[in-house]
DNA sequence: AGGAAGGAAGCCAGGTCCGC
DNA sequence: GCGGACCTGGCTTCCTTCCT
């Protein structure tokens, strides 16, 4: 039976590239614009829709094109930040004045670039930038703050720093396209005139997309999924999400460009400290941090203990830690489980596309785990269906997990 | 047609820092 | 100057899709 899954490039991140907001910045672990479609299909217009692992906010933002309201969280500032600036509507006079701004900071850009200007503490930045680049890169970033203000300073000009993001990816050495983020041997020196013209190619095409009026409304809000507060005694009536999966991959890793050009992160330590607040992940001191952690909820299905036993005792030089980071994983998931309940309405559904994943050999079958974890929990209806073969390890899939909720 | 690229992986090793 | 803690990313992997 599953060998005739198949991989399904239409749910990837590959399908969003080309469908406007939903293209702006790539975040390597996301979901496909297409699978919340399907599930937004059967959904009434006034439903409320909440997405507990936000990310890039791609559920929120196909939600309010689809017209429903949407509330979403995330941990990460950073991706709180990006989530609602693509939700947002912008004005024709907004979209006028980062036009005409931009033409201002373009003029000074040039001007800057043998002058000291403000790079970030990036570790070995000069394996993402040449030294050139990288002065280009300073200098136009120097010349849209005169123009705008830092980052998070005015809203209306979140659009110029998301085709900024764009432009240090397209112009790093970092390949974000593998199945884990890598340096390519040698950086690439950009003229500064081929700078200014990607910078432009770039805003153009975020600035067309935001034209685009979105008829429904989502917000991003941070909240750590495993203790949720009331929402303003709103209740939702759909929960889509992907949450993290238990594969050891690291966010931080993947947002560092992004999170210090736009000063959510000012040293490597911080990208330890937003990681171990995460579930899944673990970079720099995160995994050092996993040795000393105590189970908080002894209450959880016993599957989740027998399958951390499993990778314990199975040969591995990290068996003993990699143990502790799936038990951890699935007793977050367990709590958010929980906590999610009091802000779910009577009869309210969850779907949610998680991915199996193995260590040193042994399964983790996150979707029995999960249904088990909904099950102790109260939910019913649990049921689960295979999407697509994934693009790694030969027994990796991603699943559907669904249930109900109904107050009793 | 055939090679290259690419994709929700794990696993490990090597460099650096810091207290003793 | 030693050793452990902390940081960082390189290496195989395996199938599909893209590109020439």
């Amino acid at each position: 039976m599953l060998s005739t899954v198949k991989q399904r490039a239409d749910y990837t991140f590959k399908f969003n590239r080309t469908l406007g907001r939903h293209g702006w910045l790539r975040l390597t672990p996301a979901y496909g614009v297409k699978l919340v479609e399907k599930i937004l299909a059967s959904v009434e217009r006034d439903a409320i829709i909440l997405d507990p692992f936000s990310g890039t906010a791609t559920t929120g933002l196909v939600a309010a094109e689809h017209g429903n309201q949407a509330v979403t969280f995330d941990i990460n500032p950073f991706l709180v930040w990006l989530g609602n600036a693509k939700c947002r509507n912008y004005c024709e006079d907004c979209l006028i004045n980062i036009r005409k701004g931009v033409q201002q900071a373009l003029k000074e850009y040039k001007s800057l670039v043998e002058q000291d200007n403000w790079i970030p503490q990036i570790f070995n930045i000069e394996r993402w930038w040449s030294s050139y680049t990288l002065k280009c890169i300073a200098a136009l970033r120097t010349a849209l703050v005169n123009q705008f203000g830092e980052t998070e300073e005015n809203k209306l000009y979140d659009l110029v720093w998301i085709a900024f993001c764009r432009l240090i990816i397209e112009t790093s050495s970092a390949s974000f396209n593998h199945v884990s983020m890598s340096f390519n041997e040698t950086t690439t020196h950009f003229e500064i005139e081929y700078i200014e013209e990607l910078f432009v190619t770039i805003l153009g095409f975020v600035l067309s997309s935001a034209e685009q009026h979105i008829q429904g409304k989502a917000k991003v809000i941070k909240t750590d999924s495993r203790n949720i507060v009331e929402l303003n005694n709103i209740k939702v009536d759909q929960v889509i999400t992907s949450p993290p999966y238990p594969n050891r991959m690291s966010y931080i890793r993947e947002l560092r460009p992004y999170m210090y050009w736009t000063k959510f992160l000012d040293e490597a330590k911080e990208a330890g400290e937003i990681d171990w607040m995460a579930i899944g992940g673990t970079w720099g001191i995160a995994t050092s941090r996993l040795t000393s952690w105590q189970v908080q909820e002894w209450k959880l299905p016993e599957d989740i203990f027998l399958v951390a036993e499993r990778i314990q005792t199975s040969k591995g030089k990290n068996a003993a830690l990699l143990a502790v980071y799936v038990l951890k994983y699935f007793h977050d998931m367990h709590l958010h489980l929980s906590s999610l309940r009091h802000i779910l309405k009577n009869g309210a559904e969850l779907h949610y596309i998680v991915g199996n994943s193995t260590f040193f050999g042994n399964m983790v079958d996150t979707s029995a785990l999960i249904s088990k974890s909904m099950q102790m929990l109260g939910y019913s209806e649990i049921h689960s269906k295979i999407i697509r073969k994934r693009n790694c390890k030969k027994a990796l899939y991603e699943y559907c997990v669904s249930a109900a909720w109904s107050d009793s």
